[in-house]
DNA sequence: GCTTTATTGTCACCCAAGTGACAATAAAAG
DNA sequence: CTTTTATTGTCACTTGGGTGACAATAAAGC
């Protein structure tokens, strides 16, 4: 038998969320909010999917994980109660970046992200949406690489940074993307932690397998083959 | 002699930058930006001052790095033009995470936080900041975990990641901080991206070194220890 | 053009961490 | 209390990537 907790005023204080949020903004939002009671290894939502709800945790503990190339999952964060989750949702169009599931037992509330925004902040949502991919949303592709990063090879770890590269400073050229950047082999090497030398070594097999070409200091890419090398096959981004 | 580059509403549109805002908030924001030309290798900021001006990239190339555990540099990414950064700003009290220096030569424009905010979302600064605190202040913690891990040994990024922990799932307890979780050495294991076995013998380590030690299957830590463990003597957080 | 300095290429050697295999415990289930 | 199942402990073996050292190029400076 599970007892429904309460879901009021003094619960979400005790849970130190929205401290700055006035008791009438939480009491708004809460007549909002649904409750739902989620078993352990149950999966809220997988990666990939729209992102179409904020979530709140009540009780218990929510895992959010990624598959790595090699099929293992990632284990990349453990949500505590009190903690928003699924903010992907909070920008335009986006897709879960994690597959969330139950790591126990948990009370979990959600809510559509404009009523989130609009109910504690007074203003439209897709104004703080646009906003909020203009600043954050970087950060979030940063995350995605290191996320990635986990349990990747050097070869993939060099794939998906070109990947980021080609996506910031590409340019159209007809043997496929040329990166307008100067960078050498030592700052690749920072860029995926790893040593000049097996950077080197990376870099020429991989333009021997025709993923890239370097004309002169400047490196063109091919995408899709840089995404297959990745393990990124079906996902998108 | 380097000339100074035109910055109105054109540039802003065609650098793609707030494509949502209207010209007349790119206006008004312009007309408190001020632009400064900066030299290759420049420092712009340093990981650990306070966040106070958000930055605005009109040409160059702009990295954004970290000092590891062994004073070697992750370059964290790389900025292009039209890309916002500093964007710790945005939230309340919080200071640099990373360190920007030009990475070639540039054209940058600064704002205060408050005023970026004000002008293009008609919202107070407080509310916006407070907000996202809440919701994209967690993203944060684990790109700090993550770029942390670069460069890191696996006692290193177990102690990052127990630290992590410690502050979401830890209560005060005689002899340390206790996680009140049941965590297997395989959860650190996919947290950290090793495998379980390497993960048990670093436990043993750090439990003999009295970092941590185990009642049943709750574990209790050290954070300051854990702190010196990761290499993190000085920094905050 | 020549000289100096930065970058790339190559190799031999080493080590931290992955892997498989299995024993020893500890929890759960009955 | 006993059996089953999950977790932890240990070890030998393999491997990807780090390291140092140096040659070969390519840029940059003069």
């Amino acid at each position: 038998m599970v007892r429904t907790p309460v879901l009021n005023v003094t619960t979400i204080r005790r849970l130190k969320a929205f401290p700055w949020a006035s008791d009438q903004q939480v009491e708004r939002l809460l007549g909002q909010m649904d409750l739902h009671h989620i078993e352990k290894r149950t999966v809220l939502f997988n990666e990939g999917v729209p992102s179409d709800s904020v979530y709140f945790l009540i009780s218990g503990v929510v895992k959010l994980s990624l598959r790595s190339p090699d099929e293992e999952r990632v284990l990349v964060s453990l949500i505590s109660p009190g903690e928003l989750f699924g903010i992907t949702s909070l920008m335009p169009g986006m897709y879960r970046a994690f597959r969330s599931e139950a790591f126990s037992d948990c009370w979990v509330s959600s809510v559509r992200p404009d009523i989130f925004v609009t109910t504690l902040l007074n203003v439209p949502f897709t104004d703080f949406s646009a906003l909020m991919e203009g600043t954050v949303g970087r950060w979030f592709a940063l995350l995605y690489r290191y996320t990635h990063f986990q349990g990747s090879s050097l070869r993939q770890k060099l794939a998906l940074a070109l990947l980021e590269l080609a996506q910031k400073f590409g340019i159209q050229d007809a043997r496929g993307t040329m990166l307008i950047l100067q960078l050498t082999h030592e700052d690749l090497a920072d860029l995926v932690g790893a040593s000049r030398q097996k950077v080197t070594e990376h870099m020429q097999e991989l333009a021997r397998q025709q993923v890239l070409l370097r004309d002169g200091r400047k490196l063109i890419v091919h995408p899709d083959r840089l995404r297959e090398v990745a393990g990124l096959l079906l996902d998108e981004k």
